[in-house]
DNA sequence: CACAGATAGATTGTACACAACTAAATTTTG
DNA sequence: CAAAATTTAGTTGTGTACAATCTATCTGTG
């Protein structure tokens, strides 16, 4: 089949929206409608970015969510399991996995802290350290796919941010 | 491991953001960050809808991606595989296998077109269309917990539509 | 009609992602 | 200090998600 899945509707298979912006009144049942959906917009838009980067970080020898994983080893150098998976909002069961996937193509390392022998320090090797300069230009390359200024880009994040913190909050209602 | 994974950082292990919102010079090397990438907050989004969605859909008997193809399904009472997947942006191979599971639990039926042996059609059962009434209280219920006024939801979902068509433009350069 | 090319889905292989569970180590308590 | 509770990773099972590939079918051209 098609491998390029089906990006850009341009030429609307099942019509994407049934008005575009009927903000007005909701009163009986579109509720139900998929375009209406924020979180529909969110999943979209995550997995447009995944596409993007594929290519590129294909060339580093990393996918996405490794890539994730680097950028916050390059920026602490060394991080245990937990504290990664904190940062990234990742569980163990992602987690070993990758890092075990990630040690074996030799950008880092992992080893049992002997201060706590339950947890388990993850490490940048020379190699992981190194991949930061071939990684630089990532970042500008995906800035001008977004077609977006720094200023709407640092909103649209506030925004997320927040809603990821009133849904994680909506999620945990007693803690 | 804790299964709530690391919600809420509200204590941050590994400090979230460096300073919040460092817009202005950006002068050096700071693209690399973690948090400032708005494809991370894009992705953090995602999966927090997917967890606040989970226990709800659950007793739907629906995973998120296929309440999605639920919410077209609803839409079109029948779709082809191409047009499902146009609709929801996914390939055949995400999708075969995830009908084949809507097709075990008796939500839909697929069929081969007699008019086109190539094509599938994907149809609603009595049972999964009787499903949409179980199904509308769930709107609200995420809804609320966004704790965003319907305004601001359309406008987050109009940035992220855009975002999304210029991302999908930048990755099909010639076509 | 023959046949090259295109199209529709399915399959295979790799990689997340999370729930539920397990094992081991540490901390808290009585 | 010993038993209970907690914490930390890892493992297993299910379900996306996509690239690459395969078969079957259809379409266009000569």
């Amino acid at each position: 089949m098609d491998r390029s899945v089906n990006r850009a509707p341009t030429e609307g298979t099942v019509d994407p929206a049934h008005s575009e912006e009927g903000v007005a009144a909701i009163g009986h049942e579109e509720t139900l409608h998929l375009q209406r959906q924020l979180c529909f917009a969110v999943h979209a838009a995550s997995r447009a970015f995944d596409a993007l980067y594929r290519p590129l970080l294909s060339e580093l020898g990393l996918t996405y969510p490794q890539y994730l994983a680097m950028l916050a080893l390059w920026e602490h150098r060394s991080l245990t399991v937990t504290e990664l998976g904190s940062a990234l909002r990742l569980d163990s069961g992602t987690l070993s996995p990758l890092l075990k996937r990630m040690e074996s193509t030799g950008l880092v390392v992992r080893e049992r802290s002997r201060s706590d022998e339950r947890s388990v320090r993850v490490s940048l090797t020379p190699s992981g350290a190194a991949l930061k300069e071939r990684a630089r230009t990532v970042p500008a390359t995906i800035l001008t796919a977004t077609g977006m200024a720094p200023d709407e880009i640092a909103t649209l994040r506030a925004a997320l941010t927040q809603l990821t913190a009133a849904l994680d909050a909506a999620d945990t209602p007693g803690a």
